[in-house]
DNA sequence: TTTTTATCGACAGACAGTCGGTCTATATTG
DNA sequence: CAATATAGACCGACTGTCTGTCGATAAAAA
């Protein structure tokens, strides 16, 4: 009955995260959720100030989760280059650690604003973790550009929103015919050898 | 007291688009709209189907208006091309003809649904305008790229979230220093010589 | 014992959307 | 031409839902 703040705080988030994919932040009631917990208002209104209060903390979990995956990959000088993007990039699809797939909750609908917060997120702590890793590229002469961090943030900016299932109207195949172009892309940014970045497109098993 | 369909539906979202770009989509109620508009809450009602049917009304005449200027520009031969694409983006900012700036009001916090139904508008509807023209400089051998579409989809998305305001948190500084970054990037993308497309840094004036 | 921390649930206030009905201009009919 | 029917625009009270508040209460800590 009585509990731990944070760990009431905890099973409220993981109510929230499951009310919000599936049904979406604004299709979730704070009733569906404190319901689902087994509290009462006053409650859930003790440990969060307001619903969106909820959705931040949220997303500060995820933030945690994605970012920290990713920075831990990006440091381990052990794993080459190349191989060491191709990880950092995946390691943002499936995280979680449970099995449960983040990206999926966020690219529902209904959720404008839990989607835009993640993307913000993600547009602010990419790009400097893979410019890192670029730099050493460039060291190595893998690559060559002035603007290593502006190339990660174009890259981060267009894979968000054109591989984003609800921004851009296109079917399966032709975002998989998009894949080959951007790689293309992708090596005039970076300043290498045409074809010399194909491998990268494995990186595209999945989602993202 | 009593008016045609069409000019009463155009009061109402005139009122909204006010509305909704001082206070947001959220924060907006539709007795807000209605008391402004002078008309009860049934005639709201018989007009649009729901808040987010205003909304989505208020995209519509946002999509003509913009994408509308956008096309005609893009088809006029007359103008060399590089001018072109110039005007093109350019007209972006400032349409809307009664002077208010219609981006200025989607970049409001709060009207996270309304700012992501525009982008994706201007994610869809821009790149096959600016194709158009890219094309037209391929034949002149001004640009040089196999996937000119896949360019112009990269940069619109870049432009579309960095330049952004409540995307990125830069400073108006940092953000200036990005666009020299960016005609780089663009000029890589479009295979040309470095430097060649510094005139297009005049696009950046005003806002986006 | 006193204070702090977690919990409760009734309540207020706001808001989106509904519904039955009204009013008026225009068309239809006797 | 006058009586009447029709349809389109409009009204405002009402409903149900939802978020956030508050004072009371119980349990644990100091």
């Amino acid at each position: 009955m009585r509990k731990e703040a944070m760990e009431r705080r905890n099973e409220i988030l993981d109510v929230a995260d499951e009310l919000f994919g599936q049904k979406g932040f604004d299709g979730t009631s704070t009733n569906d959720i404190l319901e689902k917990v087994g509290i009462a208002r006053g409650t859930l209104y003790y440990h969060f100030k307001s619903k969106e209060d909820i959705m931040d903390a949220l997303i500060e979990r995820y933030n945690a989760q994605i970012l920290g995956t990713a920075k831990e990959i990006a440091a381990n000088k052990s794993i080459p280059v190349n191989e060491r993007i191709i990880r950092v990039v995946m390691s943002l699809n499936i995280s979680d650690g449970n099995g449960k797939e983040i990206m999926d909750h966020i690219h529902k609908p209904q959720n404008a604003l839990m989607h835009q917060k993640i993307q913000k997120v993600i547009i602010n702590g990419l790009p400097p973790i893979l410019t890192e890793i670029i730099r050493e590229g460039i060291e190595q002469g893998l690559f060559n550009t002035p603007y290593p961090y502006e190339c990660m943030e174009m890259i981060v900016a267009y894979t968000n929103t054109v591989f984003d299932d609800d921004m851009v109207d296109i079917t399966d195949e032709e975002r998989a015919a998009r894949i080959p172009a951007f790689v293309f892309n992708v090596e005039r940014l970076l300043g290498v050898e045409s074809g010399s970045l194909m491998y990268m497109m494995k990186m595209f098993g999945n989602g993202d």
